[in-house]
DNA sequence: CATCCTGATGCCGAAACGGTATTGCCCACG
DNA sequence: CGTGGGCAATACCGTTTCGGCATCAGGATG
């Protein structure tokens, strides 16, 4: 009874018939070309399995197999089926696989904005953590100043940031990762690189190199008010962006800056690291993000982050 | 309720709840972001719409929307489907409607044998024909004599032929197409192009140019059966495998041969094509197929050349 | 706080599905 | 030339699923 189309709805804008489950079905009987075996196969009964084929014949307009002789055979149309229903099944299967892990934050991709001067503290661990165990998630980096980061959150062109000290803005959630105090860095041949300890008073003769000045409020300004709260204003040598050319310029002598203490890793030649003389003043790295955020992938990120730092 | 997964079930082992209807239906609301505007679009109620979208997402494992908003918005998970859903219908549209132009002939592939005498009668305005009227079927052609148009027919490796006079087999249905006078072919410079007509005994002085002899029983041994009635045993100046090598020869001046008279369509610069005095001999040309095809493309094929013929 | 809008839920009739029993058909075998 | 066996189709029926109507629940709005 493949003939009788669309008998009684008046208007198909669709294409009634299809269906994944007869799909199922069609590749059983194709597989076995016999409708019993391909029944058991499927669990169900024979006649249940004709009648859907039957269906979806219906539902193409054309038979699938040719019925005529003992052994059942392929139509030109169940020919070009088959592969097809192959495809669609393994795609809703992929589809419903895909979805799953998307709403566990395993698969998708994650833009995350920074400072510079976090590159050496916790970000490598937290990248590399985060690699090994969301392999499908596709981690995009993006390098840029707190002022950039806030306004790239609120764009939508990042999803988390680590910013310094942290993001004020009613839209974005803000979380203290990490506090690190601050040191010196000075060429090596300065006297000051003879001490092990240094007074921030000691600098108040040396040329600054700082970094980012622009937008404010920027690190910078805060390096500036420690200096001010110490009794001077220093001479500021250069102003740069990243503070890999801050500690460039330190490294030719160019004066001394304030970093935080975790940037002694880049191990520039010519750069001395040296700690404060008492309690050191500190910098903190913020985790930020939108508030409104229903990514799992970016629940997941600031999950690692924040147990990483419980420990 | 997208939280009790496969509690009746016991053992799923396919992917229960996706189905084109529900991908059709998540589509809708997708699109529309809101289940009333979306019921609508789909000529169904708002609380049936919900239901199906529930159980699409208990199928999948993941909520697809995020309802705590007035206005509804997508999850990662049902960001991570749309595009894959969009894929998936298409593919289900697309996949009906090969399948049912496969059935009508429309698309495929079909492996055509010919003569290559054949190359100047009907064949030109047959191909192009059905290529005009069955631009998605893919048209392959094979030279190849008539002994090995029967065995390409066996093999499948050919669904239907073009053979010189017919194919003779239990397995191959053969049915003449065209019947056409034979002509003689011979150099321009022979006395005999002088005349209008030529008999057959006339050229029985004359070196022949056969084709092809290798397998019997071939064209070659038509012409061969001709002569010996007319009394005389020709000379055999070349053998060929082809009726253009043949022309070829003859156009050089290395004898005569017997050609079909639609091979002065070939207009080789040499050649002269005369007619035969009286009643002509004539050659047949056949269709042949396999007496057990089932292929519409196939099918449609013959039917265009039976057509032809008729006219 | 009342009201509106929106999606979820309860309940019921209709359609689809699957199972058992049976028929119809073709083929093989005596 | 019946006849029995194998296979798919059909008949019939119980169960599940689907869709519609009425209603409920929760958030937004005035």
């Amino acid at each position: 009874m493949a003939r009788n189309l669309t008998s009684t709805e008046p208007l198909a804008a669709t294409t009634p018939g299809i269906d994944v489950r007869r799909l199922r079905y069609f590749l059983a009987v194709a597989e076995e070309l016999h409708f019993g075996r391909a029944a058991e196969r499927l669990h169900i009964a024979q006649p249940a399995l004709s009648r859907q084929i039957a269906n979806l014949e219906a539902g193409i307009g054309a038979l699938l197999f040719d019925r005529t002789r003992s052994a059942i055979e392929m139509t030109a149309a169940g020919d070009a089926l088959l592969p097809r229903a192959r495809d669609i099944l393994a795609r809703v299967a992929d589809a419903a696989r895909v979805a799953k892990r998307a709403s566990e934050g395993t698969v998708g991709v994650i833009q995350v904005g920074f400072v510079s001067s976090a590159t050496y503290s916790i970000l490598p661990g937290v990248f590399n953590r985060y690699r090994a165990a969301h392999p499908d998630v596709e981690l995009v980096l993006h390098a840029l100043n707190t002022a950039e980061l806030r306004i790239a959150l609120i764009n939508r062109s990042i999803d988390v940031a680590f910013a310094r000290p942290g993001i004020g803005d009613p839209e974005i959630v803000s979380e203290v990762v990490q506090r690190e105090p601050l040191a010196v860095a000075l060429p090596e041949e300065d006297t000051l690189a003879q001490q092990n300890h240094i007074a921030l008073s000691d600098l108040s003769q040396r040329p600054f190199v700082i970094y980012p000045r622009h937008p404010r409020p920027s690190f910078a300004d805060h390096i500036l008010e420690l200096c001010r709260r110490e009794g001077f204003t220093p001479t500021i040598a250069q102003e740069t962006l990243e503070i890999q050319t801050a500690l460039s310029l330190v490294s030719v002598g160019a004066g001394v800056s304030i970093v935080p203490e975790s940037a002694s890793e880049a191990q520039l030649t010519g750069v001395a690291y040296r700690s404060f003389l008492g309690d050191a003043p500190q910098t903190q790295l913020s985790l930020a993000y939108r508030r409104d955020n229903r990514s799992p992938v970016v629940a997941g990120f600031c999950a690692l982050v924040r147990d990483r730092r419980a420990r």
